[in-house]
DNA sequence: GATGAAATGTTATATTATAACAACATCCCC
DNA sequence: GGGGATGTTGTTATAATATAACATTTCATC
């Protein structure tokens, strides 16, 4: 498993864009979607979702543990992987599984299948959103007599830049 | 990340089959893709490829380590993983990312996208072959500037069994 | 047989994840 | 508001997974 490299560029697929606003809304989302579910989102799950969102590309549960020690708390490792826990059983965020990582969802609102591109050099992650790739998915999982709820996919590959470092 | 449980059935999806057949075909596959391409399959990881398929679905490198230690060798953990490592690399086997477990690729002969079934409750593993599927993801990933090679995609799901008794 | 490259052995340690139990908070019922 | 059930967090210890670093051996080739 290729190591995570410190996180240079952040957020590679999306260029510019308001990072704040980006993570406000997703604080939001999951402010109201909790409530709906009568679950609670906690001072503690609502501060690792930031953090998770503020990084903005697939951070491990030692990377937000260090970032939340960082803000004050005394956390050890089973608090965020609870709230981590929490946060995935939600749909709020998504693990990495290649990465040992998690990342924000975009789309928390029902269940789905998520889809991410991994590049196995330098760890970029890019988010699909291909009908077909999703419907092919649920096609092929019913068959199977797979049940599939909110989960993600990952395609690891090498993406357009570090393609091009290789093949120099 | 659930716990995979002791293996009581094995390899569900393929029913009764000659498993030692199976798992010698794997293995001449392997040494003639070998020789044709002048790497090698030296003793060590054949057997640990051995090892991967009679297990027959996804085994821990820490579970092969076990069984080669049975068998007589003193191995540690970096002889397993460098030869799991070397049948990675060469599509003789595949990591199943979320479960930190490796299983043996059916068709190592060229490079493809192999898709699996995992159940997050059992870790029953159903390979499927969907072409429509295998399509839509090197299309999307294309699109996205990706360059998918030999590479696994994981859906986790609930499997008919699992379902069932869930609903009980 | 000498040599360089590849593979393996060996020891130590890093990284990721969870078990187990204590303490505290929240909710609901009365 | 007391009191108990439930859920959440704190805390300590440890399990499970993976790799670094360097020594030794094996293998193909000359």
């Amino acid at each position: 498993m290729p190591k995570l490299p410190p996180s240079s560029k952040s957020h590679p697929q999306h260029g510019k864009h308001d990072h704040r606003a980006c993570i406000a809304r997703a604080v939001a989302k999951a402010e109201a979607l909790c409530r709906d579910r009568g679950v609670r989102l906690t001072e503690l799950r609502r501060r690792v979702l930031e953090l998770v969102w503020r990084a903005h590309e697939p951070i491990g549960a030692y990377g937000v543990l260090e970032l939340l020690r960082a803000e004050n708390s005394s956390a050890a490792p089973p608090t965020v992987y609870r709230a981590l826990d929490f946060l995935v059983e939600q749909g709020l965020v998504h693990r990495v599984e290649s990465r040992n990582a998690y990342i924000g969802c975009i789309r928390p609102e029902k269940p789905h299948v998520c889809q991410y591109l991994v590049c196995r050099t330098c760890g970029t992650t890019a988010e699909l959103n291909d009908a077909r790739l999703a419907s092919a998915i649920t096609r092929s999982a019913a068959a199977a007599g797979f049940e599939v709820g909110t989960q993600a996919i990952e395609v690891v590959g090498l993406c357009d830049q570090c393609r091009d470092t290789a093949a120099k």
